[in-house]
DNA sequence: AGACTGACGCGCC
DNA sequence: AGGCGCGCCAGTC
């Protein structure tokens, strides 16, 4: 790709590079992710990007989820793919964020 | 150009 | 603990 010259492209780029390392059973929010690429302010990008992710290729998406644990709108399946990974969810519909979060620090 | 929107986050109450 | 308001910022109208 020579001429990328939308933000956007790169931020994508960037953005689907981190969902790739998420491991299995663990669970970042799109604030974290924002940060891991130098972009604290951008969380609300980063949900845009992993709302379109699936038109970009493979990627566990379903790991995402926000800084209360709360699962994506209209992801029915994402609940159902983290509890196969041992997310355990709690009374509320949320994820256990003190539990599965990827990045604790 | 200006206003609205959204798979968000944080401080307050 | 859960809800509300405001700040963010690229995309869309």
């Amino acid at each position: 790709m020579a001429g990328e010259t939308r933000l956007t492209d790169r931020l994508i780029y960037e953005i689907l590079s981190v969902v790739g390392e998420i491991p299995e059973g663990r669970v970042p929010s799109y604030g974290q992710i924002a940060a891991l690429i130098g972009r604290a302010r951008n969380a609300r990008l980063v949900g845009r990007v992993l709302s379109r992710a699936e038109l970009y290729g493979d990627y566990p998406c379903h790991r995402v989820v926000n800084h209360a644990g709360r699962t994506a709108p209209g992801f029915i399946e994402q609940r159902m793919l983290l509890e196969k990974e041992g997310v355990a969810f709690r009374e509320n519909g949320c994820v256990d964020m003190k539990q599965f979060q990827w990045i604790t620090d």
